[in-house]
DNA sequence: ACGCATATCTCATATTTTGAGAGACTGTCT
DNA sequence: AGACAGTCTCTCAAAATATGAGATATGCGT
């Protein structure tokens, strides 16, 4: 739906079906009866049921005591599955769990994928106000600090290329609002080294960001700090940077991303 | 493929083939090209070019840069909103934490789904043995000290149920052969109030679990903790239980599985 | 006990998926 | 260089597949 690919579109109805099933399942946070299933996605009864069926024959979905629908425990194996092959994760964790230790606020890992942020881990202080955030769930980039982090250090084409494909949702009054703006901030956090989502995503929230290189000087990845904005301070801002590269250092040791400065492949691109 | 619906069944083979493609780029820790996956499943090349396409649409698999398909994101995203509407996993976190710093070994996680436990999280300490568990993967229940403690407390049809469809697969030499020792084992865990796994899923592993119960007393999950047997020794047992009672009890509470001790509700099952 | 709403199931129809094969690449060996 | 061996893309007629109208069954509320 989100994009129209280019070229020739393949088609398997029954897939597209199944997968706005499941859709439909997610968005809900209570489960959904064969009914409300085939109505909301516009599916005769028994067709929806069939899927359903087979969808539950895979545990894809899981039906609840009193008959109705849900997701299944499947989609969380692959899930992890799928985040594994990426295994930043794990190796991530025990330098985010030094991170929250150190600034007892929220720590955030994220990927960029197309011209989203994914959050792939959360690691919450032991006492704080639980925040909004769903693993798995991704952003758009103008808003959050980790989209700004990985931008800022991107080739130049990648991020025309991701401003391009943004909305420029408003969130809050902070929110920026263009693609000049964008750029300008990009350019900024470029400078500092680190980005700042200063209430731009939600009122009262304030996060900060560090990109993760690899060893050709590419962003992979982000880790964020947040927090509320008067417990996140201007103040604090560069100790928690500190932290926050710190922290980027160790993974990227981890990861084997070698830093030995033999960089300067920067240039090529793709 | 593992069960066999009693009732009629239902198929689309769309979804069945789309889902093979997925097992089978879930359970390869490569990446796989266009002619792997259509061989691996006896798919024609143009089948399985159409499938990965719309499945690449839906971000369901994702293409590496030298053109090989992988598990995508959305599965990810899906994984944590089938996970969520459980909800148990990010209460019991603190709790698991606290474990884990004070056994310095490392937790598990899991619920029982069908006849076998899925690990629904995973706290390692600081330093220590990897483990191999991936979290979203699941084990028999004989073979496990969570499968153990959480069938020790179901009713008994549910504990039979379990029983009759467990395989009894071997994995080292003291794993449990047939049900005759499996209900002895759980007549002992019952008594004694927790569950060992000495060795019987991986060679010189001990692990030792707790159930979590709900309101009615019914088990809905298991907390476990993990170590080489030379770390956890048989002495060290009791009181590696007591912490885990402790934090079950975290768990339960945190649930608002309110233990006012107005139980004996048990004899009712369904 | 009745009726309404929901789920389950069957089967002939035609829509949708299928797969053979031809084309377009890419890189590898001689 | 040239040609081969391997990928991946794409088209289209054939047919197997999914479809959905509707009939049946189940269950819930009053």
């Amino acid at each position: 739906m989100r994009d129209a690919s280019p070229q020739g579109i393949y088609k398997v109805q029954a897939l597209d079906r199944a997968f706005a099933v499941l859709d439909l399942l997610g968005e809900s946070d209570t489960p959904l009866g064969l009914a409300q299933v085939a109505s909301s996605l516009q599916l005769h009864k028994s067709t929806a049921h069939r899927f359903l069926m087979v969808l539950e024959r895979h545990h894809m979905v899981e039906r609840t005591s009193s008959g109705k629908f849900r997701l299944g425990l499947r989609l969380f194996d692959f899930g992890n599955r799928a985040i594994e092959q990426y295994d930043l994760r794990e190796r991530a964790q025990p330098h985010l769990r030094r991170l929250v230790a150190e600034t007892e606020e929220t720590a955030h890992l994220c990927i960029l994928e197309q011209a989203r942020v994914i959050y792939i881990d959360k690691i919450e202080p032991a006492r704080s106000v639980r925040m909004i955030t769903r693993i798995g769930s991704s952003n758009p980039v103008h808003c959050t600090s980790v989209g700004k982090a990985i931008l800022a250090f991107l080739p130049e084409d990648r991020i025309e290329e991701v401003i391009r494909r943004t909305r420029f949702e408003r969130f809050t009054h902070r929110t920026i609002a263009n693609a000049e703006a964008l750029r300008a901030e990009i350019e900024k956090t470029h400078r500092r080294g680190y980005a700042v989502d200063d209430e731009e995503l939600e009122e009262g929230l304030r996060c900060i960001a560090v990109p993760l290189l690899d060893a050709q000087r590419q962003p992979v990845a982000a880790v964020s700090v947040s927090g509320p904005s008067f417990r996140v301070t201007a103040q604090k801002l560069p100790s928690i940077a500190n932290h926050l590269l710190h922290c980027v250092r160790g993974i990227a040791h981890d990861m084997g991303y070698t830093s030995s400065s033999r960089g300067s492949r920067a240039a090529w691109t793709a």
